[in-house]
DNA sequence: ACAGAGTGTGCACACGTGGGCACATACGGG
DNA sequence: CCCGTATGTGCCCACGTGTGCACACTCTGT
């Protein structure tokens, strides 16, 4: 009575191999072997379990799997700022694999102020490994995590503790092969725009557009600091060009560049005539024939395929030592240079 | 020595409240309840678990913890289309919101071919709900689920299920807003660019064009059906333009008329002089100045509320009748129009 | 001194599964 | 008829937790 009361009110409980077996008329442990794959069962008693499992709506439990062997399947994915275009394209295609994988991608925004107790979280879940997008998440959570003994793989931003790996673009590289271009087609007044100054690879991309301008006796007439973002791009080109005189812009990533672009049409700078502008990243929009824009590509599928690649290896061998691996990154002629 | 072979060539055993309940000179139980919040246990005694555990870097396992009390605080999010700019918003806004309520969401490529095998998977776990957003899923899925007792959750397409609770957009209204504002505004010559036939918010955004004109004894020039995207709205869009006269063009979405806004712009057509194009759904960058979009706002933040109280008052309640909550949008008057 | 109330803690069970181990059955050869 | 092998299957333990229940201990009032 008080069973029953507590049954309706509560959910109704999962079907459970149990049910199954009697239903069946076999062991529990039958209905188990039934549904690994390696398992030793007769083939009719394992085509008719199928059958009665189907019919009742039955599937192993898959976190009480997860609990027996230790692998949860669950992959935490840390992306810095979900409001990035770049890193939002990164994110999707990345799920895509895991999910091809069976592992499933547990999503947390790092742009959220509440982040630190979220990660906390869920680091309750024996996860099968922490991937970090970018962003910039506390160091006390990153050794947190490796003490924990979870696998970290890192892509955007390197991190240097011991079990994690890293996949990272060569920054410094791909601004320079586009510096290298504006100066060969003459550019001279050059001006660059960044993004916040706590992510390393602002700094390494401006580095790269330095290295260029020094080695060509050219001097970096006027930078600013923007956001990533297509609105402080906006901003930041317009008080550059207001107050400079430039004839090549290079932007820290893409949405800067439109945001630059943008300016540009509206204080009646021709571009690519007047001015060159050059994006980083290569994102979807940088494609639209609105902006058509004249980008250093970041490959997105050849990254998450080298961070699928690390994670199978750290599973395969969580002992082994940490890697990095860099990406190389080119230029994508377009109409803006 | 066999088992200390297999400890090291395993990953090392994650610390359980065993072995902190050692370390601490405690029961196991002690810690289980250090780590309740309405536990009873001295303060004292808990406040030394709790540094213990700390240095241990322990955490309780929260697999056991959903296996043992049927809840797993895991929800599956199934996207139907992660390419979409509005589905991408709404996904980080959703993620935002569960991630506070200590929900964690696992992302399901809805784009992907191999979506029908990734659900099932998906399924073995014992989720707390299943949140659909967009997209077409199979029946077959739907069913299945509704049968496992998984709660299900969709915006922006109904589903009529038992058990499934629905949040949508009017979406009739929506064009009927903006077509009366066309319409108000003297234009006479309307062409339509709809979405994916199979899609439900597609035919209703039509018919609200529709019913405007018909009321206002105007017909329908021309449409075109585009696939939600830019590339197909820039197509569409050029084939109405050079085919038709039109001085007002309503789209499905926003991505569809910011490809239609280009078009007319490398066509030449003035716009908002000679043409009036608007939108549907605000996504952000129809904000931008270089698009300046009118368009017709489908409310995010308000539609997620929604979807966040359903989801509370469904697990409050599992055997609560199913509801449709309906949002009303708004038209958001900008540069196009 | 003793009863009773109040406070804190340990034992043991249940959650649902995978798989090792032992056992049962069948069958073929000598 | 007996032994050895091949083939299936069932029992039972472990995974890590939360919590009901019973028990131990302290304290107060008479």
């Amino acid at each position: 009575m008080s069973d029953e009361r507590k049954r309706t009110a509560q959910r109704p409980r999962r079907v459970t191999a149990q049910t199954v077996a009697e239903a069946a008329g076999v062991s529990r442990s039958a209905v188990s072997r039934a549904f690994t794959p390696g398992a030793y069962l007769d083939a009719g008693k394992r085509k008719k379990i199928h059958e009665i499992a189907a019919s009742m709506g039955y599937q192993p439990n898959a976190l009480a799997a997860g609990l027996k062997d230790g692998r949860s399947h669950l992959v935490a994915v840390f992306v810095g700022n979900m409001r990035s275009a770049y890193d939002t394209e990164f994110v999707m295609v990345l799920v895509g694999r895991l999910n091809a994988l069976n592992k499933w991608p547990i999503l947390i925004d790092g742009g959220d102020g509440s982040t630190k107790q979220a990660i906390q979280q869920v680091l309750r879940y024996p996860l099968d490994a922490l991937i970090l997008r970018g962003g910039s998440m506390q160091n006390e959570l990153v050794t947190q995590s490796s003490k924990i003994g979870i696998p970290m793989i890192s892509s955007g931003r390197i991190v240097e503790a011991k079990g994690v790996d890293n996949v990272c673009c060569r920054n410094a590289k791909g601004t320079r092969l586009a510096a290298e271009v504006l100066v060969d087609a003459g550019r001279r007044r050059f001006g660059y725009i960044g993004g916040p100054e706590q992510f390393s690879s602002s700094a390494d991309r401006r580095q790269g557009v330095v290295d260029v301008l020094t080695h060509a006796g050219l001097p970096l007439i006027a930078e600013a600091t923007g956001e990533f973002t297509v609105e402080a791009g906006f901003r930041a080109a317009t008080t550059l060009l207001q107050e400079n005189t430039l004839d090549a812009l290079v932007c820290a990533n893409d949405a800067t560049a439109i945001g630059a672009l943008t300016a540009a049409r509206e204080l009646g700078v021709a571009v690519p005539g007047a001015l060159s502008i050059v994006g980083f990243d290569d994102i979807d929009m940088a494609r639209w024939p609105t902006f058509d824009l004249s980008t250093v590509c970041n490959p997105i599928y050849e990254t998450v395929e080298r961070v699928i690649w690390l994670l199978e290896r750290r599973l395969a061998n969580p002992a082994k030592p940490s890697e990095t691996i860099l990406i190389d990154p080119y230029f994508v002629p377009r109409g803006t240079h």
